[in-house]
DNA sequence: TTGTGTTTTATTGCCTCC
DNA sequence: GGAGGCAATAAAACACAA
């Protein structure tokens, strides 16, 4: 029933569908001469008129008057209550069906240029995250990479140090070459100084390179390593950049009886380096892999 | 001029809502 | 069950390169 009113509806609509004669003269963009072209036209009309009983006008498009005020409306609200098609249909000369087709399929285009522009707003917040993720790859084997030297050095300077008659020696020359830079400046400057004091100031220091180029030097590498486990291991702590051997001189400077013992804060840490630094780890739950279907 | 790809207009069949 | 919307599709109109 509803197929069958279509059906009459859209022929009324192509019936009754006229364009001024001359537009349509204007159409005929294939060259035929007058007479031929009329011969073709009666030939088409004959053909779908034994088809359907009826004699139909061909297919037209909108005249881009009628497409601008169909465009205007469209833009006002895209979709048409029954008054405003009958009356929009009147204005423009159209069939109320030819109105709701063409809205109808005006919505089906502005849904596509919607997908393809919610598609490229997809698209660039995945590229931006993929060039993050990319660059917190890097850095996360920048930072392993730094990790392993440092534990090698660690590991090395342990077996030497544990122990080590000479490294006694070496680090108690540096507290008291220390205590004596300490006793020779004013107090207050001293203090100044110690609280930006690291073993990197006294590296530069040329009266005391070579106590730093024997221990020292090789820890200031490990700096900041140091201060990475510092900061996760030592909670008690108040200053959270801490150097441990900021923490060796100014003990020292408190109480001579004290040996520092960098490595051994490094051992006495709550938890080893590898797992203090682990949660840098990108190995883990692969929470974002659904952004990588490459993987 | 013609072949071919794209756009526009219209149809069909199905679905949902009232 | 009728009205209207949507997806899929047909077909005409159009654009354009060769």
């Amino acid at each position: 029933m509803q197929q069958q009113l279509d059906s009459s509806d859209s022929l009324g609509a192509l019936i009754s569908f006229c364009q001024p004669k001359e537009k349509k003269e204007e159409q005929n963009t294939h060259g035929y001469g007058a007479e031929f072209q009329a011969m073709l036209d009666r030939i088409n009309q004959e053909d779908l008129g034994y088809e359907t009983g009826l004699i139909l006008e061909k297919r037209q498009r909108l005249s881009l008057e009628q497409v601008k005020e169909l465009e205007r409306n469209f833009e006002v609200e895209n979709r048409l209550e029954p008054e405003r098609k009958v009356k929009l249909a009147e204005d423009l000369g159209l069939q109320p069906r030819q109105v709701a087709i063409w809205f109808q399929n005006r919505r089906t285009r502005w849904k596509t240029k919607q997908l393809q522009r919610d598609y490229g707003v997809l698209k660039a917040s995945y590229d931006a995250l993929k060039l993050d993720c990319d660059n917190l790859q890097q850095e996360k084997e920048a930072l392993n990479s730094t990790l392993r030297e440092l534990k090698e050095k660690i590991y090395r300077k342990s077996a030497e140090s544990n122990h080590s008659a000479e490294e006694e020696s070496l680090i108690s020359e540096f507290n008291n070459n220390v205590s004596e830079q300490y006793k020779a400046s004013d107090l207050h400057e001293n203090k100044k100084n110690k609280a930006s004091f690291g073993v990197h100031e006294n590296s530069k220091d040329g009266s005391s390179g070579r106590v730093s180029n024997g221990v020292v030097k090789e820890e200031n590498e490990s700096n900041t390593m140091f201060s990475i486990c510092f900061n996760g291991a030592s909670s008690s702590s108040s200053n959270a950049m801490v150097d441990p051997f900021w923490f060796s001189e100014s003990r020292a400077v408190a109480d001579k009886t004290y040996q520092p013992q960098p490595v051994r804060m490094e051992e006495q840490s709550l938890f080893p380096i590898e797992e203090s630094c682990n949660f840098l780890s990108v190995d883990q739950a692969p929470t974002l892999r659904w952004y990588f279907p490459e993987q």
